[in-house]
DNA sequence: TTATAGTGTTCCTACTTAGTAAGTCTACAC
DNA sequence: GTGTAGACTTACTAAGTAGGAACACTATAA
Protein backbone atom coordinates (compact mmCIF):
# COMPACT_ATOMS: atom_id res chain seq x y z
CA UNK A 1 0.00 0.00 0.00
CA UNK A 2 1.21 3.22 -0.82
CA UNK A 3 2.26 5.76 1.73
CA UNK A 4 0.32 8.49 0.88
CA UNK A 5 -2.98 6.02 1.29
CA UNK A 6 -1.83 5.30 5.06
CA UNK A 7 -1.62 8.49 5.98
CA UNK A 8 -5.07 9.27 4.38
CA UNK A 9 -6.31 6.32 6.96
CA UNK A 10 -4.83 8.74 9.72
CA UNK A 11 -7.20 11.19 8.81
CA UNK A 12 -5.35 13.45 6.31
CA UNK A 13 -6.69 14.15 3.01
CA UNK A 14 -4.06 13.49 -0.41
CA UNK A 15 -2.68 16.70 -0.18
CA UNK A 16 -2.23 17.22 3.80
CA UNK A 17 -0.34 13.79 2.93
CA UNK A 18 1.90 14.85 0.13
CA UNK A 19 2.91 17.72 2.64
CA UNK A 20 3.61 16.14 5.63
CA UNK A 21 5.83 13.91 3.21
CA UNK A 22 7.61 16.70 1.89
CA UNK A 23 8.23 18.46 5.22
CA UNK A 24 9.70 15.15 6.36
CA UNK A 25 12.04 14.92 3.26
CA UNK A 26 12.98 18.68 2.70
CA UNK A 27 13.03 19.68 6.69
CA UNK A 28 11.16 22.87 8.09
CA UNK A 29 9.14 25.08 5.24
CA UNK A 30 7.22 28.08 4.83
CA UNK A 31 4.13 27.80 3.43
CA UNK A 32 5.46 29.73 0.15
CA UNK A 33 7.94 26.66 0.07
CA UNK A 34 5.79 24.19 0.62
CA UNK A 35 3.76 25.31 -2.54
CA UNK A 36 6.67 25.49 -5.09
CA UNK A 37 8.27 22.28 -3.98
CA UNK A 38 4.61 20.35 -4.12
CA UNK A 39 3.04 22.00 -7.03
CA UNK A 40 -0.14 22.76 -5.32
CA UNK A 41 -1.20 25.94 -5.53
CA UNK A 42 -0.16 28.40 -3.00
CA UNK A 43 -4.28 29.25 -1.78
CA UNK A 44 -4.57 25.40 -1.37
CA UNK A 45 -0.83 24.95 0.08
CA UNK A 46 -2.04 27.49 2.70
CA UNK A 47 -5.01 26.40 3.61
CA UNK A 48 -4.10 22.31 3.64
CA UNK A 49 -0.83 23.47 6.33
CA UNK A 50 -3.55 25.04 8.33
CA UNK A 51 -5.25 21.57 8.67
CA UNK A 52 -2.84 19.70 8.94
CA UNK A 53 -1.58 21.63 12.10
CA UNK A 54 -5.15 21.48 13.21
CA UNK A 55 -4.96 17.73 12.91
CA UNK A 56 -1.50 17.62 15.10
CA UNK A 57 0.66 16.63 11.53
CA UNK A 58 2.85 19.45 12.16
CA UNK A 59 3.91 22.52 14.29
CA UNK A 60 4.02 25.91 13.43
CA UNK A 61 7.75 27.60 14.07
CA UNK A 62 7.08 31.18 14.37
CA UNK A 63 10.87 33.18 13.35
CA UNK A 64 11.20 35.84 10.59
CA UNK A 65 8.73 33.64 8.49
CA UNK A 66 6.21 31.18 9.68
CA UNK A 67 7.41 27.75 9.34
CA UNK A 68 6.23 24.14 9.32
CA UNK A 69 7.96 21.14 10.98
CA UNK A 70 6.25 17.69 10.46
CA UNK A 71 5.55 15.99 13.69
CA UNK A 72 7.55 12.84 14.33
CA UNK A 73 5.03 9.56 12.31
CA UNK A 74 5.24 7.62 15.36
CA UNK A 75 3.79 10.46 17.25
CA UNK A 76 1.05 11.59 15.11
CA UNK A 77 -0.24 8.00 14.36
CA UNK A 78 -0.08 7.28 18.34
CA UNK A 79 -1.94 9.99 18.60
CA UNK A 80 -4.80 9.29 16.06
CA UNK A 81 -5.04 5.73 17.57
CA UNK A 82 -5.14 7.07 21.38
CA UNK A 83 -7.88 9.23 20.27
CA UNK A 84 -9.56 6.21 19.14
CA UNK A 85 -9.02 3.93 22.14
CA UNK A 86 -10.63 7.34 23.77
CA UNK A 87 -13.69 6.97 21.43
CA UNK A 88 -13.74 3.17 21.90
CA UNK A 89 -14.35 3.29 25.77
CA UNK A 90 -16.34 6.07 25.70
CA UNK A 91 -18.72 4.14 22.79
CA UNK A 92 -18.54 1.36 25.05
CA UNK A 93 -19.81 3.01 27.83
CA UNK A 94 -22.71 4.73 26.08
CA UNK A 95 -23.82 2.63 23.45
CA UNK A 96 -26.96 0.71 23.66
CA UNK A 97 -25.59 -3.11 24.71
CA UNK A 98 -26.45 -5.50 21.84
CA UNK A 99 -30.13 -7.19 22.08
CA UNK A 100 -29.61 -10.94 22.40
CA UNK A 101 -30.07 -12.21 19.58
CA UNK A 102 -30.87 -15.75 18.11
CA UNK A 103 -27.55 -17.64 17.17
CA UNK A 104 -27.80 -19.04 13.72
CA UNK A 105 -25.32 -19.19 11.11
CA UNK A 106 -23.33 -15.78 10.24
CA UNK A 107 -21.83 -15.12 7.02
CA UNK A 108 -18.83 -13.01 6.90
CA UNK A 109 -17.28 -12.29 3.43
CA UNK A 110 -13.75 -10.38 2.68
CA UNK A 111 -10.55 -11.50 3.81
CA UNK A 112 -9.91 -8.59 6.47
CA UNK A 113 -13.30 -9.40 8.25
CA UNK A 114 -12.67 -12.97 8.20
CA UNK A 115 -8.65 -12.48 9.67
CA UNK A 116 -10.47 -10.14 12.39
CA UNK A 117 -12.92 -12.71 13.37
CA UNK A 118 -9.94 -15.63 13.47
CA UNK A 119 -7.84 -13.52 15.55
CA UNK A 120 -10.82 -12.10 17.88
CA UNK A 121 -11.98 -15.70 18.17
CA UNK A 122 -8.47 -16.54 19.51
CA UNK A 123 -8.43 -13.37 21.74
CA UNK A 124 -11.45 -14.23 23.38
CA UNK A 125 -10.50 -17.94 23.81
CA UNK A 126 -10.87 -19.13 27.24
CA UNK A 127 -9.64 -22.63 27.58
CA UNK A 128 -8.67 -24.23 24.26
CA UNK A 129 -8.67 -23.70 20.21
CA UNK A 130 -8.05 -25.74 17.55
CA UNK A 131 -7.13 -24.42 14.30
CA UNK A 132 -6.65 -25.56 10.82
CA UNK A 133 -5.01 -23.16 8.39
CA UNK A 134 -2.78 -23.04 5.77
CA UNK A 135 1.11 -21.79 7.15
CA UNK A 136 0.68 -18.31 5.18
CA UNK A 137 -2.38 -17.66 7.67
CA UNK A 138 -0.52 -18.86 10.73
CA UNK A 139 2.05 -16.26 9.88
CA UNK A 140 -0.17 -13.44 10.10
CA UNK A 141 -1.87 -14.47 13.16
CA UNK A 142 1.56 -16.11 15.10
CA UNK A 143 1.40 -12.93 17.80
CA UNK A 144 -2.54 -13.33 18.50
CA UNK A 145 -1.39 -17.21 19.15
CA UNK A 146 1.75 -16.22 20.92
CA UNK A 147 -0.26 -14.44 23.33
CA UNK A 148 -2.89 -17.20 23.97
CA UNK A 149 -0.04 -19.41 25.07
CA UNK A 150 0.92 -16.75 26.89
CA UNK A 151 -2.04 -16.88 28.95
CA UNK A 152 -2.34 -20.77 29.20
CA UNK A 153 -4.79 -21.56 26.51
CA UNK A 154 -4.44 -25.15 24.60
CA UNK A 155 -3.61 -24.22 20.52
CA UNK A 156 -3.80 -27.20 19.03
CA UNK A 157 -2.85 -26.15 15.40
CA UNK A 158 -2.97 -28.18 11.69
CA UNK A 159 -1.28 -26.68 9.35
CA UNK A 160 0.90 -27.19 6.58
CA UNK A 161 4.42 -25.82 6.01
CA UNK A 162 7.48 -25.38 8.19
CA UNK A 163 5.80 -22.57 10.63
CA UNK A 164 6.32 -23.30 14.77
CA UNK A 165 5.87 -21.64 17.98
CA UNK A 166 7.04 -23.44 21.50
CA UNK A 167 4.04 -24.02 23.57
CA UNK A 168 1.51 -25.60 20.68
CA UNK A 169 0.20 -29.04 19.68
CA UNK A 170 1.30 -29.24 16.05
CA UNK A 171 0.05 -31.72 13.39
CA UNK A 172 1.28 -31.47 9.94
CA UNK A 173 -0.61 -32.17 6.92
CA UNK A 174 0.89 -32.96 3.89
CA UNK A 175 -2.41 -32.20 1.68
CA UNK A 176 -2.72 -28.43 1.01
CA UNK A 177 -5.57 -26.83 3.23
CA UNK A 178 -7.86 -25.32 0.99
CA UNK A 179 -10.22 -24.39 3.84
CA UNK A 180 -9.56 -22.68 7.27
CA UNK A 181 -11.45 -24.15 10.51
CA UNK A 182 -10.99 -22.82 13.78
CA UNK A 183 -13.15 -24.25 16.73
CA UNK A 184 -12.82 -22.70 20.40
CA UNK A 185 -13.47 -23.42 23.74
CA UNK A 186 -15.95 -25.90 22.26
CA UNK A 187 -18.59 -23.32 21.70
CA UNK A 188 -17.98 -21.36 18.54
CA UNK A 189 -17.12 -22.12 15.23
CA UNK A 190 -15.41 -20.61 11.96
CA UNK A 191 -14.77 -22.46 8.49
CA UNK A 192 -14.29 -21.54 4.89
CA UNK A 193 -12.42 -20.00 2.55
CA UNK A 194 -10.03 -17.18 2.70
CA UNK A 195 -7.71 -17.23 -0.28
CA UNK A 196 -10.23 -15.39 -2.27
CA UNK A 197 -9.44 -11.76 -1.00
CA UNK A 198 -12.76 -10.09 -0.48
CA UNK A 199 -14.49 -12.46 -2.16
CA UNK A 200 -13.67 -15.11 0.37
CA UNK A 201 -16.33 -16.05 2.36
CA UNK A 202 -16.64 -17.69 6.27
CA UNK A 203 -19.53 -19.14 8.10
CA UNK A 204 -19.33 -18.86 11.99
CA UNK A 205 -21.34 -20.24 14.41
CA UNK A 206 -22.50 -21.12 18.18
CA UNK A 207 -24.52 -23.96 16.87
CA UNK A 208 -23.56 -26.63 19.37
CA UNK A 209 -24.23 -28.86 16.42
CA UNK A 210 -22.46 -27.55 14.18
CA UNK A 211 -19.63 -26.90 16.63
CA UNK A 212 -19.87 -31.23 17.53
CA UNK A 213 -19.70 -31.39 14.02
CA UNK A 214 -16.41 -29.45 13.52
CA UNK A 215 -14.89 -31.38 16.51
CA UNK A 216 -15.27 -34.77 15.55
CA UNK A 217 -14.11 -34.04 11.68
CA UNK A 218 -10.94 -32.26 13.39
CA UNK A 219 -10.32 -35.03 15.92
CA UNK A 220 -10.50 -37.41 12.73
CA UNK A 221 -8.20 -35.16 10.73
CA UNK A 222 -5.82 -35.24 13.30
CA UNK A 223 -5.87 -39.44 13.55
CA UNK A 224 -5.48 -39.67 10.27
CA UNK A 225 -2.40 -37.37 9.91
CA UNK A 226 -0.77 -39.38 12.84
CA UNK A 227 -1.46 -42.92 11.46
CA UNK A 228 0.08 -41.28 8.11
CA UNK A 229 2.94 -39.86 10.04
CA UNK A 230 3.67 -43.52 11.81
CA UNK A 231 4.08 -44.90 8.36
CA UNK A 232 6.53 -42.71 7.34
CA UNK B 1 -19.65 14.05 21.93
CA UNK B 2 -22.50 12.34 19.86
CA UNK B 3 -22.50 8.35 19.49
CA UNK B 4 -22.76 8.72 16.04
CA UNK B 5 -20.35 11.35 15.44
CA UNK B 6 -17.72 8.80 17.34
CA UNK B 7 -18.91 6.39 15.21
CA UNK B 8 -17.75 8.35 12.02
CA UNK B 9 -14.60 8.43 13.81
CA UNK B 10 -13.98 4.88 13.09
CA UNK B 11 -15.17 5.43 9.08
CA UNK B 12 -18.97 4.92 9.24
CA UNK B 13 -21.03 7.50 7.30
CA UNK B 14 -24.50 8.82 9.13
CA UNK B 15 -26.27 6.23 8.01
CA UNK B 16 -24.28 3.23 8.53
CA UNK B 17 -23.60 4.55 12.15
CA UNK B 18 -27.46 5.31 12.32
CA UNK B 19 -28.34 1.50 11.18
CA UNK B 20 -25.33 0.32 13.31
CA UNK B 21 -27.35 1.35 16.65
CA UNK B 22 -30.31 0.44 15.05
CA UNK B 23 -28.92 -3.35 14.89
CA UNK B 24 -28.16 -2.92 17.97
CA UNK B 25 -31.23 -1.77 19.43
CA UNK B 26 -33.59 -3.86 17.71
CA UNK B 27 -31.49 -7.11 16.91
CA UNK B 28 -30.90 -8.54 13.60
CA UNK B 29 -33.34 -7.43 11.20
CA UNK B 30 -33.30 -7.49 7.57
CA UNK B 31 -32.88 -5.30 5.29
CA UNK B 32 -36.28 -4.15 4.48
CA UNK B 33 -37.02 -3.94 8.60
CA UNK B 34 -33.70 -1.45 8.77
CA UNK B 35 -35.27 0.70 5.89
CA UNK B 36 -38.89 1.13 7.52
CA UNK B 37 -37.19 1.18 11.38
CA UNK B 38 -35.01 4.10 10.59
CA UNK B 39 -36.75 6.06 7.93
CA UNK B 40 -33.94 5.42 5.38
CA UNK B 41 -34.86 4.82 1.74
CA UNK B 42 -34.81 1.24 0.85
CA UNK B 43 -32.31 1.60 -1.78
CA UNK B 44 -30.33 3.30 0.51
CA UNK B 45 -30.53 1.00 3.11
CA UNK B 46 -29.26 -1.76 0.98
CA UNK B 47 -26.48 -0.12 -0.51
CA UNK B 48 -25.16 1.31 3.48
CA UNK B 49 -25.76 -1.94 4.93
CA UNK B 50 -23.36 -3.64 2.54
CA UNK B 51 -21.38 -1.04 2.94
CA UNK B 52 -21.22 -1.44 6.29
CA UNK B 53 -20.60 -5.42 6.49
CA UNK B 54 -17.72 -4.25 3.71
CA UNK B 55 -16.49 -1.88 6.92
CA UNK B 56 -16.76 -5.14 9.46
CA UNK B 57 -19.56 -3.25 11.17
CA UNK B 58 -21.98 -5.95 10.81
CA UNK B 59 -22.47 -10.00 9.36
CA UNK B 60 -24.92 -11.68 7.04
CA UNK B 61 -27.03 -14.43 8.63
CA UNK B 62 -28.57 -16.14 5.32
CA UNK B 63 -32.05 -17.15 6.30
CA UNK B 64 -35.40 -17.58 4.72
CA UNK B 65 -34.61 -13.98 4.18
CA UNK B 66 -31.46 -12.92 4.65
CA UNK B 67 -30.84 -10.77 8.24
CA UNK B 68 -27.95 -8.35 9.26
CA UNK B 69 -26.54 -9.05 12.68
CA UNK B 70 -24.06 -6.07 14.47
CA UNK B 71 -20.58 -6.93 15.57
CA UNK B 72 -19.61 -5.92 19.41
CA UNK B 73 -18.67 -2.52 19.55
CA UNK B 74 -15.21 -3.26 20.99
CA UNK B 75 -14.55 -6.01 18.76
CA UNK B 76 -15.79 -3.70 15.63
CA UNK B 77 -13.25 -0.68 17.33
CA UNK B 78 -10.51 -3.24 18.22
CA UNK B 79 -10.63 -4.34 14.65
CA UNK B 80 -10.54 -0.54 13.52
CA UNK B 81 -7.36 0.60 15.80
CA UNK B 82 -5.59 -2.82 14.95
CA UNK B 83 -5.43 -2.08 11.05
CA UNK B 84 -4.20 1.13 12.11
CA UNK B 85 -1.05 0.03 14.57
CA UNK B 86 -0.15 -2.07 11.05
CA UNK B 87 -1.02 1.18 9.12
CA UNK B 88 1.38 2.74 11.95
CA UNK B 89 4.23 0.29 11.63
CA UNK B 90 4.15 -0.18 7.99
CA UNK B 91 4.69 3.87 7.92
CA UNK B 92 7.07 3.61 10.31
CA UNK B 93 9.05 1.16 8.38
CA UNK B 94 8.60 3.18 5.18
CA UNK B 95 7.94 6.55 5.38
CA UNK B 96 11.18 8.86 4.91
CA UNK B 97 13.37 9.41 7.98
CA UNK B 98 12.36 12.90 9.18
CA UNK B 99 15.34 15.47 8.36
CA UNK B 100 17.38 16.97 10.80
CA UNK B 101 16.10 20.34 11.53
CA UNK B 102 16.96 23.61 13.43
CA UNK B 103 15.33 23.36 16.69
CA UNK B 104 13.55 26.54 17.78
CA UNK B 105 10.32 27.49 19.16
CA UNK B 106 7.65 25.50 18.16
CA UNK B 107 3.65 26.58 18.62
CA UNK B 108 1.30 24.47 19.04
CA UNK B 109 -2.10 25.20 19.00
CA UNK B 110 -5.12 23.36 19.97
CA UNK B 111 -6.35 22.04 23.20
CA UNK B 112 -6.13 18.44 21.47
CA UNK B 113 -2.91 18.75 20.12
CA UNK B 114 -1.21 20.53 22.85
CA UNK B 115 -2.84 17.87 25.55
CA UNK B 116 -1.14 15.50 22.67
CA UNK B 117 2.52 16.81 23.21
CA UNK B 118 2.27 16.96 26.89
CA UNK B 119 1.22 13.28 27.02
CA UNK B 120 4.26 12.27 24.76
CA UNK B 121 6.67 14.58 26.51
CA UNK B 122 5.99 12.46 29.75
CA UNK B 123 5.94 8.75 27.60
CA UNK B 124 9.24 9.58 26.39
CA UNK B 125 10.77 11.19 29.62
CA UNK B 126 13.49 9.24 30.38
CA UNK B 127 14.94 10.53 33.75
CA UNK B 128 12.58 13.68 35.63
CA UNK B 129 9.77 15.55 34.53
CA UNK B 130 8.77 19.34 36.42
CA UNK B 131 4.83 19.53 35.38
CA UNK B 132 3.21 22.50 37.00
CA UNK B 133 -0.76 22.10 35.62
CA UNK B 134 -4.02 22.78 37.25
CA UNK B 135 -5.79 19.84 38.53
CA UNK B 136 -8.27 18.80 35.65
CA UNK B 137 -5.28 18.84 33.56
CA UNK B 138 -3.52 16.42 35.70
CA UNK B 139 -6.94 13.98 36.12
CA UNK B 140 -6.76 13.97 32.14
CA UNK B 141 -2.61 12.80 32.18
CA UNK B 142 -3.22 10.79 35.29
CA UNK B 143 -2.69 7.23 33.65
CA UNK B 144 0.29 8.74 31.61
CA UNK B 145 1.65 9.73 35.02
CA UNK B 146 1.31 6.42 36.24
CA UNK B 147 2.86 4.82 33.99
CA UNK B 148 6.08 7.33 33.99
CA UNK B 149 6.30 6.51 37.73
CA UNK B 150 6.11 2.81 37.27
CA UNK B 151 8.42 2.88 35.03
CA UNK B 152 10.63 4.81 37.20
CA UNK B 153 11.04 8.39 36.19
CA UNK B 154 11.06 11.26 38.54
CA UNK B 155 7.56 13.15 38.20
CA UNK B 156 7.57 16.58 40.56
CA UNK B 157 4.32 18.11 40.45
CA UNK B 158 3.07 21.68 41.05
CA UNK B 159 -0.66 22.19 40.94
CA UNK B 160 -3.70 23.22 42.84
CA UNK B 161 -6.55 21.13 43.77
CA UNK B 162 -6.42 17.74 45.54
CA UNK B 163 -5.10 15.56 42.81
CA UNK B 164 -2.88 12.66 44.21
CA UNK B 165 -0.82 10.03 43.09
CA UNK B 166 1.52 7.94 45.06
CA UNK B 167 4.62 7.69 44.35
CA UNK B 168 4.89 11.58 42.81
CA UNK B 169 6.24 14.87 44.53
CA UNK B 170 3.36 17.12 44.83
CA UNK B 171 3.35 20.97 45.72
CA UNK B 172 0.54 22.41 46.11
CA UNK B 173 -0.42 26.58 45.04
CA UNK B 174 -2.93 28.93 46.28
CA UNK B 175 -3.03 30.70 43.56
CA UNK B 176 -5.35 29.74 40.53
CA UNK B 177 -2.73 28.36 37.98
CA UNK B 178 -3.17 30.51 34.31
CA UNK B 179 -0.44 28.34 32.27
CA UNK B 180 0.90 25.10 32.24
CA UNK B 181 4.97 23.96 32.57
CA UNK B 182 6.49 21.06 31.75
CA UNK B 183 10.19 20.54 31.68
CA UNK B 184 11.33 16.69 30.71
CA UNK B 185 14.74 15.72 31.05
CA UNK B 186 16.23 19.39 31.73
CA UNK B 187 15.85 19.32 27.62
CA UNK B 188 12.22 19.72 26.54
CA UNK B 189 10.15 22.50 27.61
CA UNK B 190 6.22 23.34 27.01
CA UNK B 191 4.44 26.23 28.18
CA UNK B 192 1.27 28.22 27.52
CA UNK B 193 -2.29 28.60 28.05
CA UNK B 194 -4.86 25.85 27.86
CA UNK B 195 -7.86 26.72 28.82
CA UNK B 196 -9.07 28.25 25.45
CA UNK B 197 -10.08 25.31 23.56
CA UNK B 198 -8.79 24.99 19.93
CA UNK B 199 -7.94 28.31 20.42
CA UNK B 200 -5.27 27.19 23.01
CA UNK B 201 -1.64 28.07 22.41
CA UNK B 202 1.86 26.81 23.95
CA UNK B 203 5.14 27.07 23.06
CA UNK B 204 7.39 24.05 22.49
CA UNK B 205 11.19 23.92 22.62
CA UNK B 206 14.40 22.58 23.31
CA UNK B 207 16.87 25.28 23.30
CA UNK B 208 18.61 25.34 26.36
CA UNK B 209 18.34 28.90 26.97
CA UNK B 210 14.52 28.41 27.23
CA UNK B 211 14.86 24.91 29.27
CA UNK B 212 17.12 26.56 32.07
CA UNK B 213 15.34 29.77 32.38
CA UNK B 214 12.10 27.70 33.21
CA UNK B 215 13.94 25.44 35.58
CA UNK B 216 15.00 28.21 37.65
CA UNK B 217 11.71 29.62 37.32
CA UNK B 218 10.33 26.70 38.45
CA UNK B 219 12.27 25.95 41.07
CA UNK B 220 12.04 29.53 42.30
CA UNK B 221 8.27 28.70 42.28
CA UNK B 222 8.19 25.41 44.63
CA UNK B 223 10.55 27.09 46.90
CA UNK B 224 7.70 30.13 47.56
CA UNK B 225 5.05 27.38 47.82
CA UNK B 226 7.66 25.99 50.61
CA UNK B 227 7.72 28.92 52.17
CA UNK B 228 4.29 29.90 52.45
CA UNK B 229 3.60 26.53 53.30
CA UNK B 230 6.26 27.26 56.38
CA UNK B 231 3.88 30.19 57.79
CA UNK B 232 0.70 28.30 57.51
C1' DT C 1 -58.08 -15.52 -8.20
C1' DT C 2 -57.03 -11.04 -6.50
C1' DA C 3 -55.07 -7.68 -3.43
C1' DT C 4 -51.73 -6.51 -0.22
C1' DA C 5 -47.55 -6.79 2.23
C1' DG C 6 -42.95 -8.24 2.36
C1' DT C 7 -38.27 -8.69 0.28
C1' DG C 8 -34.41 -7.70 -2.66
C1' DT C 9 -32.03 -5.51 -6.46
C1' DT C 10 -30.96 -2.13 -9.98
C1' DC C 11 -31.16 2.26 -11.73
C1' DC C 12 -32.37 7.00 -11.61
C1' DT C 13 -32.51 12.21 -10.15
C1' DA C 14 -30.99 15.82 -7.15
C1' DC C 15 -28.76 18.32 -3.41
C1' DT C 16 -24.91 19.05 -0.06
C1' DT C 17 -20.32 18.71 1.43
C1' DA C 18 -15.53 18.11 1.05
C1' DG C 19 -11.50 17.79 -1.66
C1' DT C 20 -8.89 19.11 -5.65
C1' DA C 21 -7.33 22.67 -8.89
C1' DA C 22 -6.20 27.19 -10.00
C1' DG C 23 -6.45 32.02 -10.05
C1' DT C 24 -6.73 37.25 -8.56
C1' DC C 25 -5.95 40.88 -5.42
C1' DT C 26 -3.85 43.27 -1.54
C1' DA C 27 -0.08 44.10 1.47
C1' DC C 28 4.50 43.97 3.11
C1' DA C 29 9.68 43.00 3.22
C1' DC C 30 14.11 42.71 1.04
C1' DG D 1 11.61 41.62 -9.04
C1' DT D 2 11.31 38.02 -5.74
C1' DG D 3 9.60 36.23 -1.59
C1' DT D 4 5.86 35.77 1.82
C1' DA D 5 1.22 35.75 3.69
C1' DG D 6 -3.71 36.13 3.66
C1' DA D 7 -8.35 36.59 1.81
C1' DC D 8 -11.43 35.65 -1.65
C1' DT D 9 -13.00 33.73 -5.95
C1' DT D 10 -14.38 30.20 -9.68
C1' DA D 11 -14.86 25.49 -11.14
C1' DC D 12 -14.70 20.47 -11.25
C1' DT D 13 -14.89 15.79 -9.06
C1' DA D 14 -16.21 12.51 -5.71
C1' DA D 15 -18.74 10.90 -1.93
C1' DG D 16 -22.60 11.12 1.03
C1' DT D 17 -27.40 12.13 1.74
C1' DA D 18 -32.19 11.93 0.21
C1' DG D 19 -35.69 9.83 -2.22
C1' DG D 20 -38.05 7.51 -5.80
C1' DA D 21 -39.36 4.21 -9.83
C1' DA D 22 -39.33 -0.15 -11.79
C1' DC D 23 -38.93 -4.97 -11.78
C1' DA D 24 -39.26 -9.60 -9.91
C1' DC D 25 -40.46 -12.76 -6.59
C1' DT D 26 -42.81 -14.79 -2.32
C1' DA D 27 -46.27 -15.10 1.29
C1' DT D 28 -50.66 -14.23 3.17
C1' DA D 29 -55.48 -12.99 3.53
C1' DA D 30 -59.89 -12.37 1.54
Amino acid sequence: MEIVERLTQFGLTRHEAVIYLTLLAEGDLNGYEVAKTTGISRSNAYTSLASLVEKGGAYVIEEATIRYTPVAISEFCDNKIRKLQAARQELIDTIPRKRDTVEGYITIKGEGNILNKLRNMILEARERVYISVPGQILETVTPDIKAAVDRGIKMVIITNGAWVLSGTIIHRSDQPLQQIRLIADSTNVLTGDINNGEYSTCLYSRKQNLVDLFKDAMKNEIKLIEMTKGNQ
